[in-house]
DNA sequence: CTCCAACTCTACACAACGTCGATTTTTTTC
DNA sequence: GAAAAAAATCGACGTTGTGTAGAGTTGGAG
């Protein structure tokens, strides 16, 4: 596996893998959506990143390495995005802001979140990966709720269990309407949030 | 090729191959629990049966074709229970019959719904068999819902667009529970229940 | 007994994975 | 700007797991 380390001069010094690396899991991406995760072969990401497969084993162990690679680099532009937005709102507010943020997301990435939600049973990286984001989401969802007056604490009906549950709720919703189309994200969008504000007794 | 399940319930006795049959089904079910289904091969299942690899394929096409009767197996086993219950009933009762019952589906039967979850995108039949499931769910909190003065129609903030949110709520939140524990599934089912109830304007 | 269907096995062909060592290309160093 | 070092690439190989083919075995009905 080829070093990754970062900023050495003032010359960015991009070698000619770091290319290759990123042209593997652009491939990984389009292929993902193109005949999803078991279709496709390490033979197929490596004839679309122009390489034959033993060249792609100098970058990859694997194609499950492939994957957590795309996975990981998603996962960080979905922290990215989410820590630009800010927290501290008026909780009607920050839900519609959130759900907003996440409908954007599944837009953009929803097969490659679909697919890391699929392994991530059997791949114990990408498992690890999206439980720590699903807890980013979690920690989030328990400041609104507590924030609009549900009581802390470890209860089964307390502001973290009921977060987890709706951040389940969320993610699952939006897994099923992103293979539908970008009109069934946004129902589903609306419908999560009313459940949402619902829970936390928002009730307009 | 031999022809499959079509004629056989007609027969009066019970061959050797209907034992054999459930030993395979049998045995993938243990297989799933004690190394998941990528792990599980075709070998494995023989072996587990008593039987070699060219002898199950008279049996079964392939290893999909397996697990997909192992799922429609407990399927229907779920959907028999799922009718014993009665529907006709106080909405507060009915919400706690309903979880009361998937808990013990999922204390049963964890690891197979768990399975049928993963696959249902990538083997169609499974998928079938599953999404059939979740709408009988769906169509069954919707009615609860109603009942409970929800107002019914196809828009976002409505019964049945609820009753779905809801239902990939309990199904999440139980995939995970049931990977820890009894109890967490205990805590868990007190959770979704809280939040059915309270989205259904049943707050206590 | 014999015949047919149900059942079982061994052997084979194939696809995809991951490894290896040799070789070529790029980058660094002097 | 050439030699040395590192990075990148390739093709061939061994392995594992899948699904198929065809031959052989059992057991019950006629």
């Amino acid at each position: 596996m080829p070093a990754h380390h970062s900023a050495r001069s003032r010359r960015a010094t991009e070698r000619k893998g770091d290319l290759r690396e990123r042209a593997i899991l652009d491939t990984c991406e389009t292929l993902l959506v193109q005949k999803g995760y078991d279709a496709m072969t390490v033979g197929d990401l490596a004839q679309g990143a122009g390489i034959t497969r033993g060249a792609l084993y100098f970058y990859f162990g694997s194609k499950q390495e492939v994957v957590t690679a795309l996975v990981a680099r998603t996962v960080e532009h979905l922290w990215e995005r989410s820590r630009a937005t800010a927290e501290a709102d008026e909780p009607r507010r920050a839900v519609t802001a959130a759900m907003r943020r996440t409908v954007e997301l599944w837009d953009e990435h929803g097969p490659v979140m679909r697919t890391a939600i699929d392994l991530s049973l059997t791949v114990p990286e990408i498992g690890e990966l999206w439980s720590h984001t699903a807890d980013l989401f979690i920690t989030a969802i328990t400041a609104v709720l507590e924030r609009a007056g549900v009581q802390a604490g470890p209860e089964p009906e307390q502001a973290p269990a009921m977060a987890r549950a709706l951040c389940w709720m969320i993610e699952r919703t939006f897994y099923h309407a992103s293979q539908e189309s970008h009109e069934e994200l946004q129902k589903a969008s609306s419908t999560c949030e009313h459940i949402w504000l619902t829970s936390a007794g928002l009730t307009a």
